[in-house]
DNA sequence: TGTATGACCCTGA
DNA sequence: CTCAGGGCCATAC
């Protein structure tokens, strides 16, 4: 039963190999663009599972807060900041920010915080 | 079959 | 802003 498809694998690859140099989408975000709502922690696992060879853009991806996933100091972390800095992607602190007053239209494409989810429980 | 473990998320204090 | 608490879901033991 509850085990993941392997489809649903490819179709978070997809999502994730279609966000745009110089901007990120959030765990949660991937999973929901893939149609599977509530499956972030899918998401970490696909990311983990995927091949190099695939090339995606994994350090595109990063939680709701806008940081980095991976504990700070560590390699990957720093990595993944590099990568995203290489971009144009820049940061306050920790998360990565938003130009405030410039690209409105640029928020709701990538950073969209997302309205009321229909939810229900186990 | 049950428990523990995440590159998570959301709400409330 | 940070923290804690509860929820969610597939995988490893």
């Amino acid at each position: 039963m509850a085990k993941a498809p392997e489809d649903a694998i490819e179709r978070i690859w997809r999502v994730v190999a279609a966000i745009a140099p110089g901007r990120v989408e959030s765990y949660g975000g991937v999973a929901r663009r893939a149609g599977l709502p509530r499956h972030a922690r899918l998401v970490v696992m696909a990311l983990k599972a995927a091949p190099e060879e695939l090339g995606l853009p994994w350090h595109r991806v990063v939680n709701a807060s806008g940081r980095i996933g991976f504990p700070a100091g560590s390699a990957s972390h720093l990595l993944q900041r590099r990568l995203l800095e290489a971009e144009g992607v820049r940061f306050r602190g920790a998360a990565v920010v938003r130009e405030a007053g410039e690209g409105d239209d640029l928020d709701e494409l990538l950073w969209r915080p997302r309205p009321p989810p229909p939810r229900r429980r186990r």
